[in-house]
DNA sequence: CCAAAACATTGAACTAGGACAAGAAATACA
DNA sequence: TGTATTTCTTGTCCTAGTTCAATGTTTTGG
């Protein structure tokens, strides 16, 4: 068990590549261990990484100039993480945070690193732009969900999707990715606990 | 000015392409003329399509088992639109619908000649995999604004994106695109009218 | 092992926004 | 051109979720 089986089985999920094309992958990869409570990404900032998480749990946050924050994303086992910059909305200053919640082994690219890789097995292309397109499409239900659905609802299917964070990570955090008060997620589950 | 040039201009905005290359893209493209309010995709369907924008507007929108409908997209002049159903919530029947709410004029690919553009020149790979990107960050954009912002904060900073389309479309669609309910988007407007 | 800090719970008071209903205005279309 | 339909506004009442504050619990790290 390498430590670039993860992204290897994860990676073929979609697209199918022989193991030449896997062993460019893994070259051009850094591995990288983080200890928790480390801000890999400060606000503005570029991000100069892509992440791919072996182990651990990362989350990625907004906070606008009210000081609200707002988690967008939870990075766990098999999950990618980074931030793209490209914002529509250039003039508001809409920072982007990363920083690991739980010790992690990271697999890195920079953007020279992958371009290398694309250049070298362009089959890769493919490969992250389905992965992109799931992410865009998580994104949407997510927007979704927020808009259309309770706070119970959310939370139960938190739940269901990532099942083990609740144990893994603080209370307010999950609240905050599901845009409700910490207080009020309390609540609610103290509603579930009664049934 | 033929009916090409738009999509050549704003697919050249991050790679430039040769003369041949746009010919070629320009090639796997159907023209295709919709009256408006057809549904161009039903609850259920499989899209086969993806759509670039010459005129007209067009939405995009998630309806729920409880009849909840939200706006996830307003797809206007020189943008895109299309469904991705990766929704890794597969078991939950998020039907996505696609209409048209003027009469467009639209540049069509299908699934197929999609791949034809990438085998004939594969330096388009780049740039609609960038294309994604924007339109992640801006689907990430949106769900910061809609858990972080009032009613009226959200309606004012459509307005900047958006100036055109309060003249063109009905308003209850826009209150659903920002997740608030029609008769409290009227209030907000005539907040806004008083001062 | 203990103190400090971070986190979670609960309650009470409050508010942004929703649901409903009824009328006015604008649009569509015969 | 007039009628029907859709859209928009405004008011009243209501509720899901927030804010604040106090208390209890767990985690952290020296």
């Amino acid at each position: 068990m390498d430590r670039y089986s993860q992204i290897n089985e994860s990676i073929s999920r979609y697209v199918t590549f022989s193991k030449e094309e896997l062993d460019i992958l893994n070259s051009q990869l850094e591995y990288r261990e983080v200890p928790k409570k480390t801000i890999m990404l400060h606000e503005g900032e570029m991000c100069n990484f892509e992440a791919f998480v072996i182990k651990g749990c990362i989350r990625k946050y907004y906070i606008d100039s009210n000081g609200h924050e707002v988690i967008l994303q939870f990075a766990i086992e098999n999950s990618w993480v980074s931030d793209i910059s490209f914002s529509i909305y250039e003039d508001r200053p809409s920072h982007t945070f990363i920083e690991t919640l739980e010790d992690c082994e990271l697999l890195i690219f920079s953007p020279e690193s992958k371009e290398e890789l694309f250049k070298q097995a362009p089959r890769f292309e493919r490969a992250f732009r389905i992965l992109l397109y799931r992410n865009l499409s998580v994104t949407q239900d997510r927007l979704f969900n927020t808009i259309a659905k309770t706070a119970m609802d959310k939370y139960l299917e938190f739940l269901d999707h990532y099942p083990s964070l609740p144990q893994r990570v603080a209370q307010h955090y999950i609240a905050s990715y599901l845009g409700i008060s910490a207080e009020f997620l309390s609540k609610v589950r103290a509603k579930i606990a009664k049934n």
